[in-house]
DNA sequence: AAAGCGGGGCC
DNA sequence: GGCCCAGCTTT
């Protein structure tokens, strides 16, 4: 045990009682409630992910609800939330904790991380909010925190300074109450010790934080290598015949936005013209044996989607036709289907679909 | 060990 | 424009 485990904890559970926020999945110890919020909050702000937290919740109230429910239903209500495997392991790991293990949830640390979606934080925090089982968590906040109070410069997203972290992490656990203290130092790293801009003079922690008392708060934690952004460009059809009909085709293969829906994609090296968009292989396939009366951009200038690793320069085609043959949706049932935000933004604002 | 995976908020 | 967010899985 470390010897500043006690003095470390007591501080920060101290001040969690003092400054905690009331949200919707405090308050509670059903670990299938706990463990929509963790999945949710991957990778994800609190606020953000609230909204979802609600809706999920209200739609889904057990674990058998969700399972019962199909994939698309689930990446429907997921829609705009990001980072979509997440739903389809949701939807997994719920079909497997209801129909395998008739609802009850796994309630040990070797059992939650092997579920799908469940990583070492994920286990590790519902093990301790849940089960008050000794597992430290660490996140984004924990590594913060870590390091400018211990003054510690090993990288965080290589493997040593993760095993490092956690090893640390697990030494300051406090083992009778392992749930408050991880929310605990979560909380503080969220609401206090910011990314940017801490305001350290007034920490709990400025008499001891390394990093505060070095000047080198800006620079820790150290985190090694940004990801190179690829541009991509991206030609929608957006198909319109008379009947009220377009098409829309499931994104299948490797990648972003797998099983979402999107518009007939043509995508191309460069932003291109209608006439070089006409001779590519991809256009031809999409329109094979189908009667084109008219193609129109919709906007001059490309959307610039932007995801973490990929900038998407998209534009949108209009084209008419006399028949839509595959893969055909009435645009009143577009609404149903899940699509990426690049989609739903179209959708939303394009007169044909909403008159 | 490194890459891939969303979308949004903040500076 | 860059950084980060209650990370996990695949390669």
């Amino acid at each position: 045990m470390n010897e500043n485990a006690p003095f470390f904890s007591n501080k920060l559970i101290s001040w969690y009682l003092e400054n905690k926020r009331e949200l919707p999945w405090r308050g509670t110890k059903d670990p299938y409630f706990i463990w929509l919020s963790e999945i949710m909050l991957q990778q994800t702000r609190v606020a953000q992910g609230m909204p979802y937290y609600f809706k999920f919740t209200e739609t889904f109230p057990t674990v058998f609800d969700l399972a019962a429910a199909s994939e698309a239903e689930v990446l429907k209500l997921w829609q705009g939330l990001g980072y979509y495997s997440r739903a389809r392991n949701l939807h997994t790991t719920a079909k497997y904790i209801a129909y395998e293990l008739n609802g009850r949830f796994p309630s040990t640390y070797k059992d939650l991380v092997a579920l799908k979606g469940v990583g070492d934080y994920t286990a590790s925090a519902i093990a301790s909010i849940c089960f008050s089982l000794p597992h430290a968590v660490v996140d984004g906040n924990v590594y913060r925190v870590l390091a400018r109070v211990f003054g510690i410069t090993t990288p965080i997203n290589v493997s040593k300074g993760i095993k490092d972290f956690k090893v640390l992490a697990q030494k300051l656990l406090e083992e009778s109450n392992p749930g408050t203290y991880n929310q605990a130092i979560m909380e503080f790293g969220a609401r206090f010790c910011v990314p940017q801009n801490p305001e350290c003079s007034r920490c709990i922690f400025k008499d001891e934080c390394v990093a505060y008392n070095n000047g080198s708060v800006k620079e820790i934690p150290v985190k090694l290598k940004k990801v190179k952004v690829k541009k991509r460009f991206f030609n929608y059809l957006v198909f319109l015949s008379p009947d009220n009909t377009t098409q829309l085709i499931q994104r299948t293969q490797k990648g972003i936005w797998q099983q979402l829906y999107e518009f007939p994609l043509v995508e191309t090296e460069k932003e291109v013209s209608l006439d070089v968009l006409k001779k590519e292989t991809g256009f031809k396939t999409l329109v094979a044996g189908i009667q084109l009366q008219s193609v129109v951009l919709y906007k001059e200038d490309s959307v610039i989607h932007k995801l973490s690793h990929q900038h998407l320069y998209t534009r949108f085609w209009i084209v008419s036709v006399s028949e839509v043959k595959k893969n055909r949706v009435p645009i009143s049932e577009i609404r149903d289907y899940p699509v990426p935000v690049l989609i739903q933004n179209f959708i939303s604002e394009f007169s044909a679909f909403t008159n």
